[in-house]
DNA sequence: CTATAGCTTAACTCAATGGTTAAGTTTCAA
DNA sequence: TTGAAACTTAACCATTGAGTTAAGCTATAG
């Protein structure tokens, strides 16, 4: 039973489907880079566990990484996201379609509570 | 090493990591409810590999299940989705920056290219 | 009433994930 | 030049994930 193609999403939702990962993430968020110990410090874990979860953001083009001296710097690369939110955003219409009738309904009270609301 | 919390967001993203499970929530995608049997029909997996796909879909809460008679019908939730999308939007502007970016060097080529351009 | 369609459950296999500790490598600082 | 800081690699372990086959359970069609 081989995995014959992961295609580019299969990464990157999987990637994100991590909470230390997509905390990792986050402390990048700000732009620049940051040290492998850095990113670790706030964790519990191991040093090691950390390492394997950049190598997973790695894999899936979220990070690069930078080696200068002996301190590795993360950097974040959000490029592989754009392909997860045009995923998902074909889906969007679900949910706005869902808030439109909640504002309808809710017109729709104001409505019959108020009958002169636009006299 | 128990798993404590599992959060919507892990599950969300952790159903959607999986092509076959992309696949079946693009099936639903039309809005109506779809058997179980005609879900599977697409794949060469058996039923069962199938139905697993849909226990995880179901426990992210991406899709519903109301049996009736002998045949199950599944219909789409994009709910849980919305959260995703979210989390996502949070790192968008890095890759417009990074439109914004290539359309600003494409405008300064153009400028240079054709001193006269606005004239 | 019986056979089959339409799931569901159970039991199993194998690989991948997420963590550990321990040991190794390279670079900088004293 | 020696030691420690900053990773990295290796070996291991337990759990989960994705698939299989085989058997079971309703509901319906004949």
């Amino acid at each position: 039973m081989v995995k014959f193609q992961e295609t580019q999403l299969d990464r990157t939702f999987s990637a994100l489907s991590d909470p230390t990962r997509r905390a990792l993430l986050a402390r990048l968020e700000g732009g620049d880079a940051v040290s492998v110990s850095e990113l670790a410090r706030p964790f519990t874990m191991s040093l090691p566990a950390v390492m394997k979860h950049l190598d997973v953001l790695s894999d899936a083009g979220l990070i690069t990484r930078t080696k200068t001296g002996r301190t590795v710097s993360c950097r974040l690369n959000a490029d592989p996201m754009e392909e997860a939110m045009g995923w998902l955003a074909r889906y969007q219409r679900f949910w706005t379609q869902r808030l439109d009738a909640l504002e309808a309904m809710l017109n729709e009270r104001r409505r019959k509570a108020d009958p002169d609301g636009d006299a």
